[in-house]
DNA sequence: CGCCTTCTTTACACCGGTGTAAAGACACCA
DNA sequence: TGGTGTCTTTACACCGGTGTAAAGAAGGCG
């Protein structure tokens, strides 16, 4: 049987004192004397106190939670944000919920409406499935910072990766390398914010060469996932299209594409030149290593928390729409084996 | 200015029944008259109104969250395992908080004290730097389940994962493949559970097969990282001794000496045969593909999952000690391109 | 028809903290 | 010595639910 936690009622009756001295002290209320609050001290640690912070979260209408919601948590750039933004929030004092929204619309949208968001004070939203027609369903009534796209909404705090110019800059590095058939890999067909601002820098990149997208080069579905690389990368060699260059909307894909042009006998970068975007850990470990944009992860995550903080403290002007922050992350290119050109 | 929350003292008022009601009508209480329900739930749904769990969590003693504990979530392992345990724990009603310990001895012991453990119901916890002096630490006064290694205590839940079992299989597959020469990588100095009991089913198989571990084919430090596994092969051969295979004591490791190898030249399986241990997705994609032990993680989460509730619910056997359950879960080994004998 | 049971609904204390307003101490000044 | 202002400490209502015990309503039986 567990025993009884101690309470506050505990130590100030131990204490000879009242329950909002103690309370005071446990706050580092300043006007206590000091004799006063060595006594109390003394007791809490004698008795081993501990707060309940239910009670105390109850009281001041808070719940020192803020929700991350991503949508795979396996997918590694979503585990390495997770990493970021737990640590950015320990710097503030805020714990960390994560949710799963598996990446699609649906999951998406539940996340702002579900029973969790009244466990959580504010929300740290990073949709990649939701179209502009769903914009309506982020004017949400708790404190909510957009991560990672750029915005589908005016008016809301919103931290961006700099989608397009780096897939712009990663798409001018594999034109520079002398290519020009560049298949894309990736969900171009969703509306999807992300993938919508990559391909698009991607296109950009390509008519500013004058070279014209090949639309049996590109292939993909919603889910960016490491078979989603592989099955693309079958789809567009079947074709019997004539390639020398890929870029993925993502470094998973761009890896699972790489499987798939080994498994085929194509060598990359001789036959083949590979690009991703995000920068995973694991980018600079596969063989070959793997060129992509580094969006700037603990930057996103440390401005993102701060910003959620912010609102929470009431600071950042309460709800004054017309303040609402926008913010892009720097970006930088990291040029490795999958796009030499020997 | 964001309105107050609507309450069930609201509801209750507009309903013109009592508090109480509301409540048990929310709680399915059996003994409430359907027109006295419809009558509420009606008004809940016009007044659109959420219940306050924080309120309800404090009245009732339980937070409705478990803690998770890892490593670190950017080791793709505890990715998956989090999100093995997240839905796991979604299909019984519990939310999973994660915590990361750095995999630090420091850091695993600060998660069972953390004053967030009062924001907890119970932990699955997966220690990896505990020693076995630590063993004591592990005597606390929530629920717990113990997740991945052996038991460094009896008496608490546990669900194992084959870990001695797993690096003996794949060991004699090494062996049986005609490799002779074998490094091993990762923590050998550390008392580490997990470690500890892969790198003795490690030996245990080459004793078994009369074969000597070589000490200068064993290196490695406490972090089993990607960068841990190039360095522990790069020392290695830098000593200048000869070898046919390595088995690496996680994927990640593996993957970072297939890395270092292919940067010094040498063709793997051709060369040097390559095994890990965790089947991570990356495994089946990596280049050459990663022989591995698959440690059947969805089981292992949801068995950890069904003890913790089971505990949370006063069932299995509240705490008589005597009763702790010890499960290991099924393992498999997938063999790959990576120790491939043609 | 009155009494006993069972079903519904209610009032109220309680979970463990916090804010507020007011009371008690104390020093300083006229 | 009394009045005033600041510093400390306290009592008490409140956050939004839940359990308990008891009151009220309804039905069954002698």
């Amino acid at each position: 049987m567990t025993v009884r936690a101690v309470t506050m009622r505990d130590v100030a009756r131990r204490a000879g004192v009242s329950l909002k001295t103690v309370s005071n002290v446990v706050n580092a209320y300043p006007h206590v004397r000091p004799e006063m609050r060595d006594r109390v001290l003394r007791v809490i640690d004698e008795l081993g106190y501990q707060m309940n912070f239910t009670a105390r979260n109850l009281s001041l209408g808070r719940t020192g939670l803020i929700a991350l919601a991503v949508p795979e948590l396996r997918l590694a750039y979503f585990a390495e944000l997770a990493d970021a933004v737990i640590a950015a929030a320990d710097q503030v004092g805020l714990t960390v919920l994560i949710e799963q929204t598996g990446g699609t619309r649906a999951g998406e949208l539940e996340v702002l409406t579900s029973p969790r968001r009244r466990m959580t004070d504010g929300l740290l939203y990073s949709p990649t499935a939701l179209r502009s027609a769903d914009a309506g369903a982020l004017d949400v009534d708790f404190p909510m910072v957009l991560l990672g796209e750029r915005a589908l909404r005016r008016g809301v705090d919103h931290v961006a990766m700099a989608n397009e110019a780096g897939a712009r800059t990663v798409t001018e590095h594999l034109l520079d390398g002398g290519r020009r058939r560049i298949a894309l890999i990736g969900g171009h067909d969703s509306e999807s914010g992300a993938g919508n601002l990559r391909a698009r820098g991607f296109r950009a990149a390509m008519s500013a060469a004058g070279v014209e997208v090949d639309p049996r080069l590109v292939a993909g579905d919603e889910r960016w996932s490491r078979q989603t690389g592989a099955r693309a990368m079958a789809e567009i060699l079947e074709r019997g299209v004539t390639l020398d260059a890929v870029f993925a909307l993502n470094d998973v894909m761009a890896l699972g594409a790489m499987r798939e042009l080994f498994e085929r006998g194509l060598s990359v970068p001789g036959d083949v030149a590979v690009a991703g975007f995000d920068n995973i850990e694991e980018a600079s470990f596969s063989r070959p290593s793997l060129t992509t944009i580094d969006p700037g992860r603990t930057e996103i995550a440390r401005t993102a928390v701060g910003l959620l903080a912010d609102r929470l403290a009431g600071r950042g002007g309460e709800h004054e729409t017309a303040s609402a922050h926008e913010i892009v992350a720097g970006f930088r290119i990291e040029t490795r084996e999958s796009t030499a050109t020997d």
